[in-house]
DNA sequence: TTAATATTGTGTCAATAATACACAATTAGT
DNA sequence: ACTAATTGTGTATTATTGACACAATATTAA
């Protein structure tokens, strides 16, 4: 079993950053930890790799016991190896940030998991150095949305662009010009025009539109510029 | 020790791709392997994390083996971590890339390690999954250079903008417009001009700058499109 | 000494994109 | 039908990009 001799083996984690978007604000999932060490305190949820697990296997074994729900966007975002990071013993992270639908993921699996919702804007205290891993997250999507369509997949499969809108602006945290985030949206040709309206809005109702799928997955690395530079 | 009865630990290590240019061409760094496994076959120069040794402890004591230098710029690209891909015992393995300036490194300090430079162009077939690993490391770097001052890591503190031209079109394998790319850079104020020339050419002598290290280092995050979206 | 050659620095112009706005249309509730 | 809130679209100005031309500098060879 070990071949290469007078080596260290060190336990090896994962920790997942899971951001959803309820209409209104930025939001994640975090625990709180029913178990020793730091019982009763805050923390990302995460796991430890298997032995015969594959770590992209393992990301999304984590993010199915959290949400329930599989083929998530996540994108991984920095190792975090420093010696005494875990006070327990040694313990290698690799942490990523994930995207759902806030309204699409299993509530049964959150409970089991001891996780709740909060707002990025009311974020505790987290245990370890999960406070630099969501900094990074937060980071790392800001810098993400900015270029690539990547905000898509905190959404429901039909939306309108004023929520699109309110979506880019809790990311950034900005008021977005309106009349020119709707017209570099659609020049995108990202969006097909459902013919549906948003009946939840009490005024003009806004059309839904969905993603090209097709278009979404080619386009995907091509620079966009949603967010102009003096907003991120 | 074992604080965490019951799981698994395993091998961590640290692969890196270390570029350079000579002028001409985008070269990289790698390893004739000495010892066993797959001896005298290419690879990627790499080492294990030690007990003790925070993960950015290690990079640079392998950056240094290598290179003799110090303070290298380096970025972590993904962390691999496939079941089988060390045949021998299975091993995590931080990927990540640097930048040095090709013509600054220790020469002794690569010869020690058994490391050659090669030009992408020519890149042979390396062990288990290091080509993958760079295949990453190019599109990273092409990605970051597009949108970032990155490019100066590469080239000595004086240069001239046909040679960073030279820089940027070995790195995209594309032919650049000169006076575009020489407003472009301009624009950015990053360069001082230092009133020298560069002896070394035939005909008429270019400019040499030099970087402003402190607009370099403020504005290092802040977007600058060096390279339009059809050329990446 | 001058002409030829290669390379560098700078300039122009049209097309494109970004920014800052204004106005008309839709819907629910008075 | 009037009001209030919100949505969809348009327009004028400014800034940036992309394609191109030309003059200046340095070396070499006639």
């Amino acid at each position: 079993m070990e071949k290469y001799p007078n080596k260290t083996r060190l336990l090896v984690a994962l920790d997942c950053i899971v951001f959803g978007f309820d209409g209104e604000e930025l939001k994640m999932l975090i625990i709180k930890r029913n178990f020793e060490p730091e019982k009763g305190n805050w923390s990302l949820m995460g796991g430890f790799v298997g032995k015969e697990e594959d770590l992209e296997v393992a990301a999304n074994r984590i993010l199915y016991e959290l949400t329930g729900l599989k083929d998530i966007y996540f994108e991984e975002i920095k190792t975090f190896g420093k010696v005494s990071r875990d006070p327990v013993e040694r313990t290698i992270s690799i942490c990523f940030f994930a995207l759902i639908n806030i309204h699409a993921h299993d509530q049964d699996s959150a409970k089991s998991q001891n996780a709740f919702w909060i707002s990025l804007k009311n974020k505790p205290n987290l245990i370890f150095d999960h406070n630099e891993m969501v900094d990074l997250a937060l980071e790392k999507l800001r810098y993400k949305a900015a270029l690539h369509p990547i905000g898509f997949e905190l959404l429901p499969d039909k939306f309108s662009i004023p929520q699109l809108q309110k979506l880019y602006e809790a990311i950034y945290d900005n008021p977005v010009d309106r009349r020119n985030f709707s017209r570099k949206i659609l020049s995108t040709n990202l969006l097909i025009d459902t013919s549906e309206k948003d009946e939840k809005s009490t005024t003009k109702k806004a059309i839904l539109y969905k993603l090209n799928q097709d278009k979404y997955q080619r386009q995907f690395n091509a620079f966009h510029y949603f967010i102009s530079e003096s907003m991120r």
